[in-house]
RNA sequence: GGGCGGAUAGUUCAGUUGGUGAGAACGCGUGCCUUACAAGCACGAGGUCGGUGGUUCGAAUCCGCCUCCGCCCA
């Protein structure tokens, strides 16, 4: 299931990694030969898309009140459909392998009726109620937000200290407040009840500085009423004693905190801005003033008068709107919500008992630590672009009824003066039935019974709470079942200074140029490479640059085995010699890795060892080796070279299907149409450790072979014979089978047994002893070389030693342990005194 | 204020249940156009694993405290 993007805009980096991550996942699955669902779509994305909008409109001198709300909404339509089809144009060049004729958008029919349905059902079950409440508004976008819409900011502010005279008798209170210009909205002080500086103050009244008017208010029973500038000193304990003076003003309309305490203490609610966040009749003398306008202004007049005490510079979270970064206002508004106890409930039980899996696991955490303190959702928003809120009211009595159909005539007096609600919900009551409205529901459908619950979704970290959870919620509540068994979150793509991606800081690029530039495998694997579990991805062009090499590397990898194509004959297997045995072997264990990997979701590891495998592996040893076999026409290395790249192929497909498929459309051994559809491998059982381990022991050879004629300069293309020294047999017998390898790889010219050359530098690998012939040696350089190495050998040697010698640790280290620490004496011992006789002979 | 992460090579990151002589990629240095690949090949330099105390025969790894960075919720 696709996360769906905002139709409002272009694609970025975090959706490439989002599809990259659920395709890689979706082709291995298909793979392995399952019916496999990806269900693609998009978002209408409501209060960013009428923001786009309306900025469109207002390039043409419009306001959306001037075109009318069906006007207001072909625009928006139209907008849809040209942004739907530039991002999907941008997935399947990423090549998402989608079910593109199952492609839904949120206000398709169907989902509208999802939409209402959900919305009725829970209506109908109490659990969605309108009611006056503070709750979160952009005075930009003219709407409410959820409390998780809004980003908390740290802002260096001012915290003013202004002085409030008693009513009766000498003496005034100083409150503390972030935000003067509300006072003109406040209706008590509040102190601490066991604050010792103010008991004799609780009970008595003051008055609002400058403050001559009448205000009107509203009780928290509705009632209207006029309110006076003389206000109570009350006692609550939600006061902070330690915050400024310990008094503090109380403002019950334009802060959350003081809303609460409003309702407690029975005062009145003061609203003195417009929902423009403007200044209104009840702020008197400054109305008529935008907000940031009348706090100055209201500075000011205290100043003057002086009722301004002191000012500090105090850190303070400001909330501001995730859509237009506008400062939000804490309002009373009339809104709808949703209760969220009764729908979190069984979903903290769904992934505390474990139906539910979230990776990385610690998301478990956070998860519980939301849902565990959530807030009744705020659902309705003051804009047109979305779902319309399916209540009608009618004029004539008042009844509200809540209708999947439209309501025509009022089902209690008959009027057929119906009003629709005019508001719009939240997008993600949308969203949150995703998982099976994308199935048809509310029908039952062939793909609900098919394909709900759904397995697994992958999606950013930044939408837990947004989606994941709520879908969570949706599924349980509507569905009786989980949406899915297993969420992978992913962190946030940033760039080089860990700043997010937006096009306002201009380090906004469009995946379709790095599409362009690096080709789609390029940028999956990059992404894939760096793509760390649970946290963030600093992202930067450099990354998808290694992608892009990696895919030359296996085209040209590719290539050269096609070259010697002629050389193919389809047949039975015969893996007898070191070299072959060696890549066979490692194959079996690469297939066993990156299956396990791609089961257990380790996306960057897997990636990471394929890339391992396939370059430093296969291209640098096995195709290096067997270069001098393709040479004499050896049919059995060409025969396994290409059975070995054809099962890596299919092995990275799931991250790189276009090269992979154009290789294996290719080569000559391919069974089947395509590669897409290639059963996923299975390890054989057929596997040789002990040639793996000597083909090792040879590759370690040759690296210090090319070690000491890099150090010695040696000309690039000159041979050397190489001396055996003390040897075990097995080695005597293996190495002359292997000349040909070890003349390509390390320019040997031939194996000389039973004497040592003079002057000569010595190899040591594994205890056996070799000795490379150096005519021009400067003998007091290498000497000083040997015994540098010497040193840093005893060091080591000293200390395993002196942890053999502790007889604690003989006790009680395991016995596996300990053999391994023998063993790491003995091959020290023995290189050191290796080293020493070849000391000796320089001398 | 509460919760959650992170700190390992110049940079980005791996390091399974403690047993390593601490790894990779990029970058850097040196040498190579070796008939697949210079978007490449070979070789090399580079780290007191944030600090501190503890548990342990043994700590990058476990625990306490501290410092710094990031995220989320109030």
């Amino acid at each position: 299931m696709m996360p769906p993007p905002n139709v409002t805009g272009i694609i970025h980096m975090g959706h490439v990694l989002n599809n990259t991550l659920q395709d890689i996942l979706i082709r291995f699955k298909r793979m392995q030969g399952y019916e496999v669902l990806y269900q693609p779509g998009t978002d209408h994305a409501g209060i960013a898309t009428q923001n786009v909008v309306e900025k469109e409109l207002a390039k043409q001198g419009k306001t959306r009140f001037e075109v009318g709300r069906e006007k207001f909404l072909e625009y928006a339509w139209q907008w849809k459909e040209t942004y739907e089809k530039n991002i999907l144009e941008r997935l399947k060049r990423l090549g998402v392998s989608a079910d593109w004729s199952k492609y839904k958008f949120t206000l398709d029919p169907q989902m509208v009726q999802a939409v209402l349905k959900a919305f009725v059902s829970l209506y109908e079950d109490g659990l969605i109620y309108k009611g006056l409440y503070i709750i979160n508004w952009c005075p930009r976008c003219g709407t409410a937000l959820a409390d998780d819409e809004v980003e908390h900011k740290e802002h260096t502010g001012h915290l003013w200290y202004i002085r409030y005279p008693l009513v009766d008798g000498d003496g005034d209170i100083v409150v503390a407040t972030t935000r003067p210009e509300t006072y003109l909205g406040d209706t008590a002080v509040a102190v601490h009840p066991d604050d010792p500086r103010y008991q004799k103050w609780i009970g008595k009244k003051v008055r609002l500085p400058l403050v001559t008017w009448t205000r009107k208010g509203t009780m928290p029973d509705g009632t209207e009423v006029e309110v006076p500038p003389e206000i109570p000193i009350i006692a609550d304990p939600r006061v902070d004693p330690e915050f400024g003076t310990g008094a503090v003003k109380v403002t019950p309309a334009h802060d959350p905190n003081d809303y609460e305490i409003g309702n407690e203490h029975g005062l009145a609610r003061v609203i003195m801005m417009t929902k423009e966040a403007v200044t209104n009749e009840n702020a008197g003398i400054f109305k008529g003033l935008d907000r940031f306008e009348a706090r100055k202004k209201v500075i000011e007049a205290l100043e003057k008068e002086g009722y301004l005490v002191k000012i500090e510079d105090h850190v303070h979270a400001v909330g501001h709107c995730y859509r237009c970064d506008t400062v939000i206002e804490p309002y009373l508004s009339e809104e709808w919500f949703v209760k969220m106890k009764p729908l979190a409930e069984p979903a903290i039980r769904a992934v505390r008992e474990g139906k539910i899996r979230l990776i990385p696991e610690y998301a478990n955490k956070i998860y519980f630590n939301w849902l565990e303190n959530v807030r009744d959702w705020c659902i309705s928003r003051k804009i047109w672009w979305g779902h319309r809120v399916p209540i009608y009211t009618c004029q004539a009595c008042g009844h509200t009824t809540a209708s999947i159909e439209p309501v025509q005539t009022c089902p209690q007096c008959g009027s057929d003066q119906i009003q629709q609600d005019p508001d719009v919900l939240d997008t993600w009551f949308s969203s949150w039935l995703w998982p099976f409205s994308t199935l048809g529901w509310p029908y039952e459908t062939r793909e609900l019974e098919a394909f709900y619950p759904t397995d697994v979704l992958i999606t950013g970290w930044d939408i837990l709470f947004f989606w994941v959870a709520r879908m969570i919620m949706a599924g349980l509540r509507f569905r009786s079942e989980i949406p899915f068994h297993t969420v992978y979150l992913h962190g946030i793509v940033r760039d080089e200074k860990r700043r997010k991606i937006s096009k306002s800081l201009g380090n906004f690029v469009d995946p379709l140029e790095y599409i362009q530039k690096y080709g789609a495998d390029g940028v999956r694997m990059g992404i894939t490479l760096v793509v760390p579990e649970g946290q963030d991805i600093i992202f930067s062009e450099k990354r998808i640059e290694i992608g892009r090499n990696f895919a030359t590397k296996i085209w040209n990898a590719a290539r050269f085995l096609l070259m010697n194509q002629d050389l193919y004959e389809p047949g039975e297997l015969t893996v007898e010699r070191l070299e072959d045995q060696w890549i066979w072997t490692g194959l079996q264990e690469t297939i066993r890795a990156v299956t396990q990997g791609l089961e257990d979701y380790d996306f960057n590891t897997t990636a990471h060892r394929l890339l391992q495998f396939f370059w430093h592996d296969f291209c640098d040893w096995y195709i290096e080796a067997i270069k001098p076999r393709l040479q004499t026409g050896d049919k059995m290395a060409i025969r396994i070279g290409f059975t070995v790249l054809e099962r890596l192929l299919r092995l990275l497909h799931p991250f790189m299907p276009f090269v992979t498929e154009e290789i294996w459309q290719k080569l000559p051994n391919h069974e089947g149409e395509t590669l897409m559809r290639a059963p996923w491998p299975e390890p054989t059982s057929e596997v040789f450790p002990e040639a793996h381990r000597r083909f090792e022991f040879l590759k370690e050879v040759v690296r210090e072979v090319r070690e000491a004629r890099a150090s010695y300069r040696i000309a690039p293309k000159a041979e050397l014979p190489l001396y055996f020294g003390k040897t075990e047999p097995w080695v005597r017998k293996a190495l002359p089978e292997m000349l040909p390898m070890l003349r390509h790889l390390a320019k040997i010219s031939a194996l000389k047994e039973d004497e040592i050359p003079h002057p000569s530098t010595a190899i040591v690998v594994e205890g056996q002893e070799f000795f490379l012939p150096l005519p021009g040696l400067d003998l007091e350089k290498e000497r000083a070389r040997i015994q540098k190495e010497i040193v840093q050998l005893q060091k080591h040697l000293a200390k395993v030693q002196a942890r053999l010698a502790n007889p604690d640790f003989l006790e009680r280290a395991p016995a596996e342990v300990i053999r391994k620490e023998e063993e790491k004496v003995k091959t020290f011992e023995e290189k050191i005194s290796a080293l020493q006789a070849h000391l000796e002979r320089l001398r």
